[in-house]
DNA sequence: GCCGATTGTGCAGTCACTGCAAAATTGCAG
DNA sequence: CTGCAATTTTGCAGTGACTGCACAATCGGC
C-alpha cells in the first residue's frame, strides 16, 4: 500500500484536481505565512490565492491550521507502514528514531517544500498549540503500527503508546531547544536524545 | 513565594474578588461542559452562569477552552517550586514522576474540583489538542526550575528539557491508554511507565 | 469624601467555521 | 455526442469566538 505519496496515480482527472487543489492551498497558505505571520493571514486569502472559493477552502481542511500543517492521511499511512516493516537488527525504538528524523529532513522529492514547511513551522511561534495537536494524530497512527508489528491487540497494552509517545516527545524537545536557541544542530541533538533515552533516564 | 495557592491572602478586596470571579468562570465551565458537552457551551453562558458580563470572561480566559482547563500562572509556579527543592536521594524523573501524579490525583485541597476536573478533561475528546497545548506551558515551566535545580544556564544544556519532556509524554501516554479503555488503573500505569523510562527504551 | 488606579461592561467589528441548496464539473453508459 | 448520476464547487446566511475602545463602576489610600 501507498507507493510513493506524489506519483500515485489512481488518475482520474477528479483524484488529480483534488490533489492539486489540495496542495495549492498548502502552498498558498505557506507563502502568505512566510510574508504576513500566521495571525495575519485569513482563510479568504489562502482560497483567493489558490484561485478556489472561501467555501472550498473547508471541503479540503477543517482549520486555518491544518492548511499550513499540512499532514495528509497518506504520510500518516507512509510512517505507519514504514514502522511496520521489519528491518533486521532495528529495535522499535531505532526504527522510529529513523521515521521521525526523516519526517524533519528534505526528502530526496519535494525538496524545497519540506524545507519551507520547516523553517515556517519553527519559525511561527504561534502555531506550536496547533502542531502538538498534530501530533496526536501521528502518535496515534505509529502506535497502531507499532501494536500490529509486535502482534498486540490495539489499546491492550501500554508499552507501546509508551514507546511512540517518548520518541516523539524526544523529538519535539529538540526542536524546541533549537527554537530556543540552544546549542548542537537538530541531528545530532536528536541523536544524543535517543541515546539517553536508550540507556534509561533514572 | 506561593504558600499554599488557595489561602494565600494577599487580601484585598480587589485580589479576593478577582480570585473569586476566575473560580466562578471556572467553575461554571466545567458544570456546562459536563451538562452539555464542550462544543455545545458558549462563552456567554459560561459568564451568564458566573454572573459576569460575556467582555468580563475574556478579561480573565483567552480561550473557551482555558477556562475548562483552567491552570493558573500561580499552579505552574507551584510545581515548579516543589521541582527545585531537593529531597535527598530523589532524581530528577524521580521528582517529575511525584509531581506529575499529584496533579492528576485529587489533592488534599478542593478535592472535589480536581475530581470533576479530571473526569471532564479525560471525557472530553474535543479538548486533547487544547490539554497538549497546556501541556507546553507546564513542560517550559517544569523545564526552567529543573535548569535552576541543576545550576545550568537557561537553555543552554539538552538534558534538562528531554527529560521534563519525557516525563510528561509518558503521563499523558498513560492517561490517553486509559482514555482508549486500555489496562490497568491509571497510578500503576504511571509506575510501570517510568519504571520503564528509567531503565530504558533500547 | 476625594482622587488615581484598576476592573467591569456595552458596542461594534473581524474572522473562523458550518449547513444548506443551487450550480458547475466529471465519469460513464447508451 | 449526449444525457444522466455522482461528485465537487460555490454562494449565502448564520453562529460564535475573540478584540479594541470608550465609558461606567469599584477599590485603595489619603
Amino acid at each position: 500500500m501507498s507507493t510513493d505519496l506524489l506519483t500515485d496515480e489512481t488518475c482520474g482527472l477528479r483524484e488529480r484536481k483534488k490533489r492539486e487543489t489540495r496542495r495549492a492551498l498548502n502552498l498558498a497558505a505557506l507563502d502568505l505565512v512566510e510574508e504576513k505571520g500566521f495571525s495575519a493571514v485569513t482563510t479568504e486569502e489562502i482560497a483567493a490565492r489558490a484561485g478556489v472559493s472561501a467555501r472550498t477552502f473547508f471541503n479540503y481542511f477543517p482549520s486555518k491550521e491544518a492548511a499550513v500543517i499540512g499532514t495528509t492521511g497518506e504520510e500518516l499511512e507512509s510512517y505507519a507502514a514504514q514502522l511496520e516493516e521489519v528491518r533486521d537488527g532495528e529495535s522499535p525504538i531505532g526504527a522510529l528514531r529513523r521515521i521521525l528524523a526523516g519526517m524533519l529532513a528534505p526528502a530526496s522529492i519535494d525538496r524545497e517544500l519540506r524545507t519551507r514547511r520547516r523553517r515556517i513551522l519553527l519559525g511561527e511561534p504561534s502555531l506550536a498549540p496547533a502542531l502538538v495537536g498534530n501530533n496526536i494524530r501521528i502518535e496515534n497512527a505509529l502506535t497502531a503500527a507499532l501494536e500490529r508489528r509486535l502482534g498486540v491487540a490495539p489499546g491492550s497494552a501500554l508499552e507501546p503508546r509508551i514507546t511512540v509517545a517518548v520518541a516523539i516527545a524526544a523529538v519535539r524537545a529538540c526542536i524546541e531547544h533549537q527554537q530556543n536557541g540552544g546549542s548542537g544542530d537538530l541531528e545530532s541533538n536528536i541523536d544524543a536524545a535517543f541515546a539517553r533515552i536508550a540507556v534509561g533516564l533514572g
